[in-house]
DNA sequence: TGACTGTATCGAAGGTTGTCGATACAGTCC
DNA sequence: GGACTGTATCGACAACCTTCGATACAGTCA
């Protein structure tokens, strides 16, 4: 029996690892990536890092284009409009008309 | 070797599960809500809910409250103020030609 | 106190995931 | 073509997760 076949949990799936989630964070902050710059960052072996982008790719979460010997992976807006649109969907704090205020964490022990 | 200590890692684990999914969307459509009602909306046995009620407490993302013999489950604000956060981390809900730009704080009148 | 209800915990089974060494595949350069 | 580099896949192992029946615990009511 697959674990989830709801596209939204997958989604969440896809970003709830460390080493995923340090792969998106690294997309954020650089718009397109090599494969092979993961490894260093990630301090994982390189069958690793091409696992976690194959279950990123799967879940939706990055798209590839092939440079030569080179792959590189970006961030695909629409998984990161998928993932704000769920979010908003929680909003408690932070409804759409609301938004250009500052999310307010509250001192919760 | 904890599989995540990261706490983003395990505020988004916490969500992407589908069971979970369903309690905390049940969470947000209904304020507070009795453990015994999710064991109807998640066709799921008790212990599961029960177990899944647990990973969500752990998670931040609920909190308890007894009332006799019932126990009534919320949403944690400051859970949700954190998944918000790490989503509008994530970049802004902008076209990506625009995601580089800085936030736009509209200098409203 | 004893019966009853609601919830948590225990223990076990089965599936899933993360990890890595070995290896295969894809493209480049000589 | 042949050597080389970058990436994906395979196979295996250990850890973890989800699930549930059985059972224990907590609180209420007669």
């Amino acid at each position: 029996m697959p674990r989830t076949t709801d596209p939204d949990s997958r989604l969440l799936q896809g970003a709830a690892d460390p080493t995923r989630l340090a792969i998106i964070r690294q997309l954020i902050a650089g718009d397109e990536i090599c494969a092979c710059d993961f490894t260093a960052c990630c301090e994982v072996a390189q069958p690793t890092v091409s696992h976690h982008l194959k279950v990123l790719r799967e879940a939706g979460w990055v798209s590839t284009r092939r440079v030569g010997l080179n792959i590189y992976y970006a961030l695909r807006p629409d998984a990161v409009a998928r993932f704000q649109a769920l979010s908003a969907s929680f909003g408690l704090l932070a409804p759409p008309a609301a938004a250009r205020s500052l999310p307010v964490v509250q001192p919760v022990g």
